[in-house]
DNA sequence: GGAGCAAATGAAAGCGCTGTCAATTGGCAA
DNA sequence: TTGCCAATTGACAGCGCTTTCATTTGCTCC
């Protein structure tokens, strides 16, 4: 490459990094070889030389579900321009492929690491603490993140989503979930908090299943809890996908929605708002998280400042729509005000 | 890392990568050595050393779209494995974009690419050529891949998707596209050759976007023909979410489907089937060629042995569901046969 | 008991770049 | 014309590994 343009390597480099620096004359012999050769310089050899990777490594649960869309869309849009890379692992929702891909990460050396969720494994960790880079956990809340944590409460929204709901009337409120990771329990335990501090009985009204989550589990676990309870009058559901599916089958068994029962799904992905009915979802502004990730990640990798607080609180918010309906009680709920 | 376990840095990285050649003792320290330190290989340093990279280039157009989900998992199935690591860019839709990713990715030296689509502007196309690494192009079929090229045709499949309708007894048949991706344009140039075969009108029965694709565009969508044309009697959705939109859209409006309106969609996404009514819709065997497209490449690597065939079919199959109808016509359509 | 060999380990070189610093060139002031 | 400075270019070293080859160690076998 050099040889062609008749330069030395180090004026290639030079080049094709700082075009200012080297004549015009040069740079345009340099530019003749490149295209020529169709050349691209190695990364790898790049990196080992400068220290420098211009790289943010990010840990999602999965690629495909939709949860991680916009917020993948915002870390891309905020740190393409600045000239990052971004290099996304999935950690396919398991704990050892997280190692794995923290791990390969870390091999890399991306100058910061955004992963979601806040459940490592101890090893992973310690992996992302000896690191030496920034590491941002992103979509839940701890007490003791490894180094920044944006995020929300998934508890507090789970309470908040069946709170709402009791709050409409409904009091024999079903829940339905899948793949059952750490954001799923939260939103659970946030239900069975609400429903207990209602002294409202869970029984036969939660679905659960390890498979992965998708439309038709959604009309499945809510066929579960139906076979047992058909007494069902609300139904916060995981995610959008469940509450989709759980949707499709109310009209599958002729069951008006939100007539006969209610529905709230979570995420407030993009189909929610525009399905018949319109359905009610906790909405989570992921797209924003993902901004503030990456601006957190730039700022500390450009002059070394850190966030004023370790902890930020992205919150939520519940978006009420057709799938929900306030249902009218003759006695009001005993206790609710404790 | 190698002074703490008091071996030489050969060792540690013979301990690391073939624990078989170093007796137990020292293999021992050396893992010792390791998780005191969280020590990682410097992947960079490690590729330029041994000109391998254990890692198989992947280019789609999008992360976030479901078509792209089963894909991406028969890759990840596939690869992880045999122990290759699949680095992933998004195009993003941008002919731009999947420049600089094939750019970007070159430069990290994979031992193969595998990219969506056949329509990489020439520069990509030379380099993609001259990276010197097997590249398999998928999803489309063409006569002139660069390389390998496991697809299926979208033409055909458009084409197939609208013959359908017309053999089912509709006339007034419409086409809806986002995004306008050259898929999308394939898929449109079979319908509008379907129609033209069968002598049918496509006035004001078309509406595209530019705009992303998504359920409530595809309620817009056919909205927007429905405005034109309330006649309107089936209804050829370039994907499924712009379907389901269409559904709900009919929903809204108190149109039956099928009972007035019939609607496919394509790619056969997960939630057509288990929708109500369930969506018809062109299944695409995506895993299947993500799983080729694997084993080609790694029989290549390995074997240096390439497929008999440069041009793969996977084909694809009309899904026929609940939100089709067969329409009884008093007289037959004119030379159809032709 | 010593030659011969296999197994285990280490020393040295180098992968393709970039950081540093030295060398060269040309322009301008004295 | 001479000397000095800035701009431009190149030489060299080294990033952290792996490959290759040499060395050492511990056996086996005659």
């Amino acid at each position: 490459m050099a040889k062609l343009a008749g330069v030395s390597a180090v004026t290639v480099s030079r080049a094709l990094r700082q075009p200012g620096m080297v004549s015009a004359a040069l740079r345009d012999r340099v530019d003749a070889a490149v295209s020529e050769l169709a050349y691209v310089p190695d990364v790898a050899a790049s990196r080992l030389a400068s220290a420098r990777t211009h790289s943010i490594g990010v840990i999602v649960s999965s690629l495909t579900n939709g949860v991680f869309a916009d917020y993948l869309r915002a870390l891309h849009d905020t740190l393409l321009p600045a000239g990052f890379q971004v290099v996304v692992f999935s950690s396919r929702y398991s704990s050892t492929e997280e190692e794995k891909a923290i791990a390969t990460l870390i091999g890399q050396h991306p100058e910061a690491i955004i992963i979601a969720g806040i459940d490592q494994t101890p090893h992973a960790r310690r992996l992302l603490e000896r690191s030496g880079v920034p590491v941002i956990q992103t979509f839940e809340l701890t007490d003791d993140p490894i180094d920044i944590n944006v995020g929300l409460s998934q508890r507090q929204a789970g309470y908040s989503a069946t709170r709402f709901l009791i709050d409409q009337g409904h009091r024999k409120i079903g829940y339905i979930a899948a793949r059952l990771d750490a954001r799923a329990h939260a939103r659970m335990a946030g239900y069975n908090r609400a429903m207990e501090e209602a002294h409202l009985d869970v029984g036969g009204l939660v679905a659960t299943t390890p498979r992965p989550s998708s439309v038709s589990v959604g009309g499945e676990l809510l066929g579960d809890i139906l076979d047992r309870r058909a007494d069902l009058e609300a139904l916060f559901c995981c995610d959008d996908n469940l509450a989709l599916g759980a949707l499709f089958e109310c009209q599958r068994r002729n069951i008006p929605v939100p007539g006969q029962i209610s529905i709230i799904g979570f995420n407030d992905l993009e189909f929610a708002a525009c399905a018949h009915p319109p359905i009610s979802s906790v909405a989570t502004p992921r797209y924003e998280m993902g901004r503030l990730a990456s601006e957190i990640v730039m700022r500390i990798i450009e002059s070394g400042e850190r966030p004023a607080n370790r902890r930020i609180d992205v919150g939520f918010a519940i978006r009420e729509r057709g799938s929900t309906l306030r249902r009218d009680r003759p006695q009001p709920l005993r206790a609710l005000s404790e």
